[in-house]
DNA sequence: TACAAAGTGGGGAGAAGTGGGGGAAAGTGT
DNA sequence: ACACTTTCCCCCACTTCTCCCCACTTTGTA
């Protein structure tokens, strides 16, 4: 998943994924907390993978996931494209009226855009890419 | 990939990908941010490669990452053998009118045609040739 | 010079994004 | 148990933008 899209979260709660998006994460997919206030949404297959994972962890640690599971939704795309967030998820992230979504390729984000752009301007620049570039050795 | 090109960016942020380069990049690849503030373009092949390797990375260092994938796009060529080029990506690289796409191995450069000449004229000299072939022990 | 391929420009159909109404379902309180 | 409120989901309507298609110009080639 690539690219940042700007949507607004309507009166309702609802949010209109990105059509480019639509395809990767499906028509059913997982949104939870992540790091740095955003959330982060998971297409069913990729939330399996993650949820074997931690099924294999010992017990001691599983209990340490548990946040990861208690707030997370499972979300139906409606007819038009959309998912309604839950509040306590919207309300994690600042989730207002402007919503970037962001694709981080095996999964996607969505940040208030306020907060994102202040991120993006951090990480968008010549500098950060030539960070990354060498961590990455490609 | 090989040879420099110079191309315009019409009103609408469409971008005429040379015929010659046409063929290694596919009907569908990848552009992202380069150092040097240009962007460059990977066929699907090389960015899958390279996708891959980042789903293999421990997680904390996968969101390192991010800003390759954010504000990467997935690039369809029309009928006419051009790209939409999005507004991120044309800001960043500073692209308006006149665009060089330059042939390097294994992608492409997409950079504003002022810039590039800057850039050209330091690399095509004789001394940098000299020093490249230093560099390359071959 | 004629022809083909490549590059450039623009109009229009259709999809994507946004907002809102109405009814079903669930939860709450009397 | 019943009425009431709230939440959620399906549907419809409107606007905007993207993408597909057609046409013209330029370049290269036989």
């Amino acid at each position: 998943m690539t690219g940042e899209y700007e949507h607004t979260l309507d009166a309702k709660g609802r949010l209109a994924i990105p059509s480019r998006l639509r395809d990767e994460l499906g028509s059913v997919f997982f949104v939870t907390l992540s790091m740095d206030r955003c959330l982060s949404a998971y297409s069913a297959e990729n939330w399996q993978k993650f949820s074997d994972k931690v099924d294999a962890m010992p017990f001691v640690k599983q209990r340490k996931m548990r946040p990861l599971f208690a707030f997370a939704a499972r979300c139906e795309v409606d007819g038009q494209g959309r998912i309604l967030l839950p509040q306590n998820l919207r309300e994690y992230a600042g989730l207002e009226k402007a919503v970037t979504v962001v694709g981080c390729n095996n999964h996607a984000e969505l940040w208030d855009s306020d907060k994102w752009n202040e991120q993006h301007a951090l990480e968008m620049t010549p500098e950060n890419i030539a960070a990354v570039m060498e961590e990455l050795e490609f």
